[in-house]
DNA sequence: AACTATTTATAAGA
DNA sequence: TTCTTATAAATAGTT
């Protein structure tokens, strides 16, 4: 239909194919229509140029997505199940894993799974529960050792400036004490002056000992 | 194009529909194939008749899947999403179970998982497992209990029929004393004919002391 | 994108 | 259904 005959076969002139492919694309899309009009007939079509453009048809009343439902029921072949299928793959996979999980935690928690479990499996089960409790007890212990740790740190700092001040303090009093013996008060008198809490308040920063009693007991700092 | 014009409606007359229909369909067809060879363009078309019969075409070096798959890139809408979405959703699911579950695991078997706990957490955590390798430990002494019971019962039957043989040969044995005493053979005679061993191999069954010593040791059958 | 000579599709009839 | 055929519609080549 046209001026000429043409053989069906490719364009091999580039622009020639990409003009009448617009040219057909418009009369197969008029006769889609038609047809669904016509004949009351559901249509979907998709098409794809040369250069890879997206036409799409689908009459009116259903979309895409329906009849492809359609399709798959009316063809019997099951378009997603290659995504479904490797999907499903997947869930099984993980929900095998999950079981296996489950039933390593029963064991380990002493539930229903043990009954499954062998002499020789429940020995070795004891065993890994044991050295398990060990490494517990061991990171509970490094745990508390390094809390403890850094408030020995801060409290040592702080004692040492207690430290620090009392010799201050201390030197200071000398001085008062040779200003009293020029006065001519007692030593005695200078204490009830106020100077005596100096001593009782002597600070003297504990030796960490973290090992001897094997216990977690926080040890501050002790009162001189 | 034909004898007359005609108004593009639904065709009322259900023979004339359906023989537009075949005709019409014929001629798309044909014209998709043309846009296909002409054009070099991918064509996939889906038609269901109003009595639900279903046309495809598709045109070769492709198949429907594939169309709809590059369909789905291209126009975006994903159209196997509402199942797609549900297992993606099914899947995330259990792995977070699973991440879950070996943390537990990881916790419980003394691994990296006990790095981000707390003391309190650690703790819990050591009391749980204590009472675990406890209930484990139960269990591995009543398995090894149940399979000695049945054992001993065993061993116990064995021994029964044993003593019924022993009683049997022991009255056999009478009888032949009496015929002994009356062909003037002496008992040690007898003995020398090989009856004395006998009494060597009486056997006697233990009585099962399961819960005395606490121990899971296997108490065989005492000889007597 | 429009024109138009021709081919093609097809409506109606057999 | 299928074939025929007059005619409508589509479109190839041209402008």
């Amino acid at each position: 239909m046209g001026r000429g005959k043409i053989e069906i076969k490719r364009i091999e002139n580039k622009t020639n194919r990409q003009v009448t492919y617009s040219k057909r694309r418009a009369g197969i899309l008029k006769k889609a229509n038609e047809l669904n009009v016509l004949c009351d007939a559901q249509v979907a079509m998709i098409m794809f140029s040369s250069t890879d453009k997206l036409t799409e048809f689908v009459s009116p009343n259903t979309t895409m997505k329906k009849t492809f439902d359609m399709y798959q029921l009316a063809s019997g072949c099951n378009l997603w199940d290659s995504h479904y299928d490797k999907m499903q793959e997947a869930l099984k996979k993980q929900k095998e894993i999950n079981k296996k999980l489950r039933k390593e935690i029963g064991q380990r928690v002493g539930g229903d799974d043990l009954s499954d479990m062998s002499f020789e499996e429940l020995c070795g089960l004891e065993q890994h529960l044991d050295s398990s409790v060990k490494i517990v007890s061991q990171r509970k212990y490094s745990q508390i050792t390094t809390q403890t740790q850094t408030s020995k740190t801060k409290l040592k700092n702080l004692a040492q400036m207690h430290n620090n001040l009392l010799h201050e303090f201390e030197e200071k009093l000398e001085g008062e004490y040779a200003l009293a013996d020029h006065e001519g008060l007692s030593a005695l008198e200078m204490a009830a002056n106020g100077a005596s809490h100096v001593f009782a308040f002597r600070l003297q920063s504990s030796q960490p000992n973290l090992h001897g009693d094997g216990g977690y007991g926080f040890e501050g700092l002790r009162l001189g």
